[in-house]
DNA sequence: GTATGTGAAACCGTTCACAGCA
DNA sequence: TGCTGTGAACGGTTTCACATAC
């Protein structure tokens, strides 16, 4: 047994891959070099193969790799292999815009139950999922055997959210609210913050002549008067 | 003239220190010393005072920031200082979400137009804006002011979208779909993708024991057979 | 010849530790 | 004394370069 370190972004690049994999998949492509998929991804190719090579050796010497080995060995890692089951809390916008767009993905996830605070969105039924009380959250999430929460509430009401989540016995969280929960450290949390992202943009576009310092290229050179 | 390399990963920090220090300054508190705000963040205090040494000295040794002073420093050089004028192209469930949820948003940002493929679509009101056609791009971004474009469409379509969003002259991109875009360079191009975090969180909470590899820590350990 | 797999080097970002200053 | 500002050390990720295998 030998210890290896995987950075946690290599596996949001192996997404990628799998998702660029499948495209020319269904376009019939039957090999790939890394230096191919390197350009379709946007990433360099030496990347790809370090990757690829904190799992195993998927590839041939002199050939590449073969779409309809990688592929499925890729889903295996990221364990897309099984339907994982969700729930929502906060129905609001953008909960029912997840929810109605879950709906239609023949993918790797359902949503299998909702909750919400407010009366008036209790019991609708969203994107096939019907909307209950905070107070059956702990016993729909056993019933269903939801393993994901995902969070869409105020910002207010992420972190008490994420505690019933907790209580409720989740072993992940997918938190849209933008605030830093404090969870139990068994717990995985993915936060997804576009405000932040928005920010970074706008600081990006904000001319430099308005600040004390000069934005260079895109990856943040910056000509500072010190 | 002194060049100084900001890495982007430090903006998106700034927008979270600015948050606190609004929340810190709605609680009447006037002083923060980096360690406490650091604990709020959930970062290292080293960490803010490099962040901040990067735009200029904004504390006072042996007591701290003054929040007054310091959060109007971050907005305005995340550019929060001016309201942006966003131009949304689809709109759909996610699209639709986003419209509303700015309608409400009392911030550095407004939707001014919003652009659909489906004839269907076209001449709703959402969140305050009417949903044109995508021959009406050209006219209404100029007409309106838009500086940057929201994908919010199907993968198959992101290319095309934000080729028209640029032929337009929109200056930067927020991108939703999972598509890596290519655009030229002088346009700024945010991705928000989350299927790749849900996929990442799944390969969190994959049991090892089906892998070849077994995680350690959530750090990213991994004991491989090799 | 060609493309993978992988040590080594380069690069980048974070943290430390302390000088400088209220 | 206390906390900021910052050069230096550290740790982790990316890229290079080449041995290896088809």
């Amino acid at each position: 047994m030998k210890f290896v370190k995987i950075p946690s972004i290599a596996i949001a690049r192996l997404s990628v891959y799998a998702r660029n994999l499948d495209l020319l998949d269904q376009k019939g492509v039957e090999v790939i070099s890394s230096g191919r998929l390197a350009d379709i991804c946007g990433v360099n190719p030496a990347q790809i193969r370090k990757d690829l090579a904190y799992f195993g050796q998927f590839g041939v010497r002199g050939v590449g790799y073969y779409v309809q080995e990688l592929l499925p060995e890729i889903r295996k890692i990221l364990g897309l292999d099984k339907e994982w089951r969700l729930g929502l809390v906060g129905a609001g916008n953008l909960g029912s815009a997840l929810l109605r767009h879950a709906e239609f993905i023949h993918g790797s996830y359902t949503f299998v139950a909702a909750f919400d605070r407010k009366p008036k969105r209790i019991g609708a039924t969203i994107g096939g999922v019907d909307v209950s009380p905070l107070e059956a959250m702990s016993r729909l999430v056993k019933k269903n055997g939801v393993e994901i929460g995902v969070i869409a509430v105020k910002p207010t009401w992420a972190q008490d959210t994420a505690d019933l989540l907790v209580k409720a016995g989740v072993k992940g969280i997918m938190n849209f609210a933008p605030v830093h929960l404090q969870c139990p450290s068994q717990i995985f949390v993915e936060n997804i913050d576009f405000g932040l992202r928005l920010e970074r943009l706008f600081y990006r576009l904000t001319p430099p002549q308005s600040k004390r310092h000069r934005v260079h290229m895109k990856s943040g050179w910056v000509i500072a008067p010190k």
